[in-house]
DNA sequence: CAGGCGCATATTGTATACGATTTGTGGTGC
DNA sequence: GCACCACAAATCGTATACAATATGCGCCTG
């Protein structure tokens, strides 16, 4: 499937989020070079517009732009990385505690087809899909939780998660969302706040523990640091 | 004191920079508007630079641009005055904590420093300079527990707060949060985590506590919901 | 043949020109 | 005199042209 090229009116948002979608996918690879006039012919804009977005997503974290060399998806490094999940780790809890007290049984329902949706990603064998689903149930609990901020907060650590994933996954295993999402759907639905931080906090954790952010495999810090003696 | 022109070479970071100081000060309020000629003339620029700034600022929420219209300071609703508070009393209090794990001597002298320009500022009747300095002490916590993410989160939600005070200011008495900063800096010094996140934790109940947040005295929700009926 | 210098090309950065939209104002008709 | 319409000014949005910078290739020299 390629990108979708509407007939008019391509705005530098739905770029963005078209390059969102294609890095959360792992369509993208970290690392990789986002040349202007290219993207200019893909979607039918003005270098302007395209401009527009790269700035965009450099802001969100998920491009670097290197000045007189380019836009680039980002390459979190290891601490980034770890930032990222610390970051996480002290949000989302409390995001799944207000979603406890306020979903009601449409949210519950829109939550399982969510969860039906990634299944079926994945019986169809699109890891890249069925990860991004994966991701977004966590955007969707912001989003019960009514809080707005943090839900445009979550959906940008969410994307630069996937970076990360794409760079540090430890094994070849399929991510095993599933359980930790499923008890947490059962604990909004029990309106049971403390089972629904608790099952946020360790869910973070297994996902934590599933990459490798030990120092020693780390790329090349920096040439100078690298080459020291 | 007008905004600092030097002869050369102003970017865009600049300008958005001396524009977030000028908000963090209160010497732009809520809902001013932005001409981009304006900005172009002052800063001796184009408007492509000009707008890269906008844009950014409008990212990190202080600007909000209307199609056509042009862009403003922003104006923060009580949702998201409250959401801003919320987001950082989540991740603040964490913050204390680590930063007091890693505090050194250095950093104690630092912000000892910090707080004393301050109270320079007030002194010479800066309101708005140690409005500013206050809401860094903050930035600053998260510079020492060495969490660059969050640093720029917060620096974000800082100077976000900064509108919200000049929305939602109770009284006119002094910011008093000498007190509660002291408190935290001794904490640090004595390596005090509990401590330090405790008082975190209640320092920004305090700031919430004065502001005038209820529902009530909200302004013109919108046109059709004020006269309807 | 190896190393380095310089030009040619590709790509990004900035300014400006042009088009679209909004908003205020003046005139005309009722 | 009031309301409505049309036009004009101001301002923003987009495209494009031009300038600056980096990069790769070929040639020249030792």
């Amino acid at each position: 499937m390629t990108i979708n090229l509407k007939t008019k009116s391509t705005t530098a948002d739905e770029i963005a989020l078209q390059l969102t979608k294609a890095i959360h996918t792992h369509r993208l690879q970290p690392g990789a070079k986002l040349r202007e006039d290219e993207l200019c012919d893909i979607f039918r804009v003005s270098r302007t517009i395209v401009r527009q977005s790269l700035h965009s997503l450099q802001h969100t974290g998920l491009v670097t732009i290197l000045r007189n060399k380019g836009a680039f998806v980002a390459k979190p490094t290891l601490k980034e990385a770890r930032e990222v999940f610390e970051a996480r780790s002290f949000i989302e809890p409390a995001m799944a505690r207000a979603a406890a007290l306020r979903a009601t049984p449409h949210d519950i329902a829109f939550l399982e087809q969510h969860m039906k949706a990634e299944k079926d990603a994945l019986d169809r064998e699109e890891v890249g899909e069925a990860l991004r689903l994966s991701g977004d149930f966590h955007v969707q609990i912001a989003r019960i939780a009514d809080h707005a901020l943090i839900q445009t907060l979550l959906a940008q650590l969410v994307a630069r998660s996937a970076l990360i994933i794409a760079l540090y996954w430890r094994r070849r295993s399929a991510l095993s969302d599933t359980a930790s999402h499923m008890g947490l759907v059962q604990a909004l639905r029990d309106q049971d706040a403390d089972g629904a931080e608790v099952i946020m906090k360790g869910h973070l954790l297994d996902l934590l523990m599933q990459l490798d952010l030990s120092d020693s495999s780390s790329g090349p810090v920096s040439l100078k640091d690298a080459l020291r003696k």
